[in-house]
DNA sequence: ATACCGACCTGTCAGC
DNA sequence: TGCTGACAGGTCGGTA
């Protein structure tokens, strides 16, 4: 589901909705995939907290806390392919897959809900900055210099969250596309143009995303329970076989380390 | 250090 | 109707 411009909707959404609220208890379900920290760190962090705010760092969730005796804390919340967070009354029904549940003082829930379970939980008491670049605030010559000697395809760069972190399939096919940049190609042999016209291209298609909401291919939704938009505006991502809306060429789909990955043959050398 | 690949999970849809 | 296989927004750890 979720890639930057997705974690960033939820994030403001849920910012918006439980800002300033305290979390007073909180449940954890059997599975344990879902939890990166141990049980008892995220409950002793977590209950009587209060939530300063909620941001998003690359494809995380961020809630900032005070905790009842610690100073600070950072809920950080992965939501992996299918992860939710929804706010919710607490007589609504629990949805299947629902793995925590944080109570908040104004009586409404913070609920988490992962089918696939490949969305994390996990606390820290630290200052969190992810694990790379933001790509919606990079530099160009920054930009240039992350994929500087890399013979890896300029498509597995990009969803490196080492390098720039926050992009995933999506907007990567999104934005290679409209640079006219073949995936395979080697990400150390760019020009400088091409790198900058894909620098460009690619903080374009995150913001013109973050502006519709997002991308709903099949069950995302934001924080109020509102579909995105921005899957009307893609142009290759799961196109294939239609044709290209420049050159009418038909879209190919292949496959790099498993994953699919959507291009026009004709518009992207 | 770097890069590929399978593993981790469930759900949905197309085709037989 | 029901089975099977392909595919899905992501990341990790083992191996070359």
């Amino acid at each position: 589901m979720p890639e930057l411009p997705e974690v960033e909707t939820v994030a403001n959404g849920l910012h918006k909705r439980v800002a300033g609220d305290r979390i007073e208890s909180v449940w954890l379900g059997p599975k344990k995939e879902p939890l990166k920290s141990l049980p008892e760190e995220i409950i002793g962090a977590l209950e009587g907290a209060k939530i300063r705010g909620v941001r998003r760092v690359g494809k995380h969730i961020v809630f900032d806390l005070r905790g009842a005796r610690s100073d600070k804390g950072h809920w950080i919340v992965h939501l992996g392919m299918t992860g939710r967070m929804v706010v919710s009354a607490p007589q609504e029904a629990i949805a299947p897959h629902t793995h925590a549940i944080a109570r908040l003082a104004s009586g409404r829930e913070l609920r988490f809900v992962d089918p696939r379970r490949f969305g994390r939980l996990s606390v820290v008491r630290e200052e969190f900055t992810g694990p790379g670049t933001e790509p919606l605030t990079v530099g160009l010559d920054e930009f240039i210099a992350l994929f500087r000697g890399r013979k890896t395809p300029i498509k597995a760069a990009l969803l490196n969250q080492k390098l720039l972190h926050g992009v995933g399939n999506i907007y990567a096919d999104e934005s290679l596309f409209r640079a006219g940049i073949r995936p395979r190609r080697h990400a150390g042999r760019l020009s400088r143009d091409e790198l900058k016209r894909l620098h460009k291209s690619l903080r374009k298609v995150l913001n013109e995303a973050i502006r519709l909401g997002g991308s709903s291919v099949s069950d995302y939704v934001d924080a109020d329970g509102d579909e995105g938009f921005f899957q009307l505006r893609h142009r290759v991502y799961l196109r294939t076989g239609e044709p290209c809306f420049v050159c009418k060429t038909p879209i190919k789909r292949i496959e790099l380390a498993g994953r699919g990955m959507h291009y026009c043959p004709k518009c992207q050398k």
